[in-house]
Parts: structure tokens; sequence; C-alpha cells
DNA sequence: AACGACTTCAACCGCCTTTGG
DNA sequence: CCCAAAGGCGGTTGAAGTCGT
């Protein structure tokens, strides 16, 4: 039992829309609006479409001063820093591009931006591999020689010509322990570490702050008394509300940290009647971003997280970077 | 020229939220 | 408060276009 269809599936055309249909609800909506019933509009002119449908065509393409493709570096820069911040929220992100769509920065994210970041990922990660790979080689010669020291010596002092049976001198993490892993790889994009993320993205955007973690550091230093507007500086063109959301958000985040149920369950988060949620599987969507801004050894930590094989402090320590919190 | 693989993006679907009675 | 209808949103799909062989 499914919800019920918004409309008449049978007597609604899908598809493209053709240049005719496209004329009929420009020039109805031009001239009286949508008269707040976009179920209704269709019928009122006579198109054979769904009201919803209605409603995505005239926002998406034919509302004025909508700008397609040739997104600018500087765009580019903006939904990616929102996107690190605020997620797959779309809307919010087109709200901060004049003339650009939700969808249309959703299309280009998934098509092209995604790609960009990800291709400028695999080369640093390619770099901090070989250099990995030098310093382990380095080690092995140097217990090699020190080996070959060793068994001359016993051979030397014993005389005794097969040494297989001889326990090293050595310390046993040498020949038992992998090697200790940097932690520079988990470090290197730490979210909580604004620098390191958006040197990933153009230069300019190192003067752009992630929201977030100004919060974070305005919560820490300013007692929890949290002011967006002094929060935002030097992001002119972010809307109050969302900061206020930004804002509200972080310390609701820090207080389910503190009472320890954060992590699993979800977060009503109030921003002046309206409501946003968010949940562990919403947090999936970061998949892709967290390989971006995460190393492999934490990536797949959602579903780590759903396994619960995480301690909980420990997700919300990971969460707290997420956010670019700052753990006491 | 023909074909398949890949990319792009308009449009749809279904879920959640908001609104009004 | 409850419920139904409408609005809004993000994820997904598939047709059309582009590219490489």
């Amino acid at each position: 039992m499914g919800r019920a269809p918004c409309c008449d599936k049978a007597n609604v055309k899908k598809g493209p829309w053709s240049p005719e249909e496209d004329a009929k609800l420009k020039s109805y909506i031009e001239q009286n609006g949508t008269g707040g019933n976009w179920i209704a509009l269709p019928q009122k002119i006579g198109l054979k479409r769904c009201g919803k449908s209605c409603r995505l065509r005239w926002l998406n393409y034919l509302r004025p001063n909508i700008k397609h493709g040739g997104f600018s570096e500087e765009e580019d820069d903006i939904i990616c820093s929102l996107y690190v911040s605020i997620g797959s929220r779309w809307s919010i992100i087109a709200a901060q591009l004049p003339g650009r769509t939700d969808n249309d920065i959703k299309n280009y994210w998934n098509t092209r931006l995604k790609k960009k970041l990800l291709g400028k990922q695999r080369k640093e990660q390619q770099a901090q591999a070989q250099a990995q790979a030098r310093r382990v080689n380095i080690m092995k010669q140097e217990m090699k020689r020190e080996t070959d020291h060793h068994n001359l010596m016993v051979a030397a002092a014993s005389g005794v010509n097969n040494m297989s049976t001889q326990a090293p001198y050595w310390p046993a993490e040498y020949s038992i322990n992998p090697m200790p892993v940097s932690n520079s790889s988990i470090t290197d994009y730490d979210l909580s570490n604004q620098t390191s993320f958006t040197s990933l993205l153009h230069p300019t955007i190192m003067n752009m702050t992630n929201p977030l973690a100004m919060e974070s550091n305005a919560i820490t230093n300013n007692g929890g008394n949290c002011q967006p507007s002094q929060i935002f500086q030097g992001f002119e063109n972010f809307p109050s509300d969302l900061s206020d959301f930004l804002c509200m958000n972080q310390q609701q985040i820090m207080d389910k940290t503190i009472d320890g149920f954060y992590g699993m369950e979800s977060i009503d988060i109030s921003n002046g009647g309206s409501t946003i949620t968010t949940t562990s599987t919403e947090s999936t969507s970061w998949g892709d971003m967290n390989s971006l801004v995460y190393s492999p050894l934490i990536s797949d930590y959602d579903g780590c997280c759903q396994q619960g094989s995480i301690p909980q402090d420990v997700v919300a320590f990971e969460e707290s970077r997420y956010f670019g919190m700052q753990m006491q």
C-alpha cells in the first residue's frame, strides 16, 4: 500500500518538455504567478503535466536569470567548501550561488567536481605512499646490515655455522610488530584542520574558513556563547539563517557528545521553524567525501559504527573530527 | 562510417516537511 | 492534536551527446 500519487499518472505527459509547453508555462507564470498551487496550475493552462513537473521545469529552466554551465573556479570553491561543511544540501548551496539551481549544482558535483577532487587526492596519496616506501626501504637496509653484523659476531664467537636456531638480539617489536603507521596519513586530511583540506582546493579558498570549524573555535573560545555574525566574518554571502543553523547544530552536537549519546541517533536541529534531521544513515552520503578527507584506515568508519564495533567515545571523537570540533 | 563506452544533465521518483482545516 | 494535501528536497534514471577505436 504505497502513497497516493500527486496526480493522475495515466493522463500526465512525461519526458522532455516541448517548446510549446515551455512557452505556455512561462507566459502564464510571468503574468499570473504560480497561484500558490502547483498541482492545480497545469489544469488551469491546459498542460498535461504533473504539477511537480511544472514546478521543477520553472525552477530549473524557465525562471529568469538562470545560469547553465560554465562554473567558475570561485563557484567550484564555494560548492566544495559548503559541501564539506553541510553535505549534500544542494538547495542551501544553490542559495549561495545566484542564478544556479540545486539540480545544476548537484549534477555538476556528481559529474565533475567530485572527480576533480578525487584526482587531487589520489595524487597526494601516491606521493605519500612513495615517501613511506622509501622510509621502509631504508629501515630494511638498516636491519639487514645489523643482522649480517650480528651473524658474523656469533659465528666468530661460537664457531657454529647453522644460525637458524639463534634468536635475534634486537628488540622483539622489530621482527613481530608491523611498521608503525604514520599518523600523517590520517591527519593530513583531517577536517578539523581546515588548512589541510582546503589546500586540496583552489588557493583562493584558503581565505574562506570552514564555518563549522570556526564555530567550534568560537564555542571553545567564547564559552559556548556563539554569535553567528561574528563567526561568519569572511563569509559575507553566508545567509544568517544558515549560520544560525550551523551554530545551533554545533551546540547540539556538543551537548549530545557530552551526554554520551551522539553518534548513533538522530539529532533534530531546529532552525526557526524548520527542522533538519541528521542521522547515521544520512551520513552515508558522505562516504565519497570521507574518502577524500580521511585516510583509508578510517574511511569505512560509518560501516563500523553501524556494526557497533567502535566504542561510543571513539564514535563521538570521530564525529567531532568530522565536524571540526575540538575535544577536551 | 559504425559501433560501443563514457559523460552529461533534464526529468522523475519517493520520502520528508510544512501548511491549513 | 490529527490528518490530508501540497511543497520541497536529494537520489536516481535514462536519453542524448561526445569520444575513442
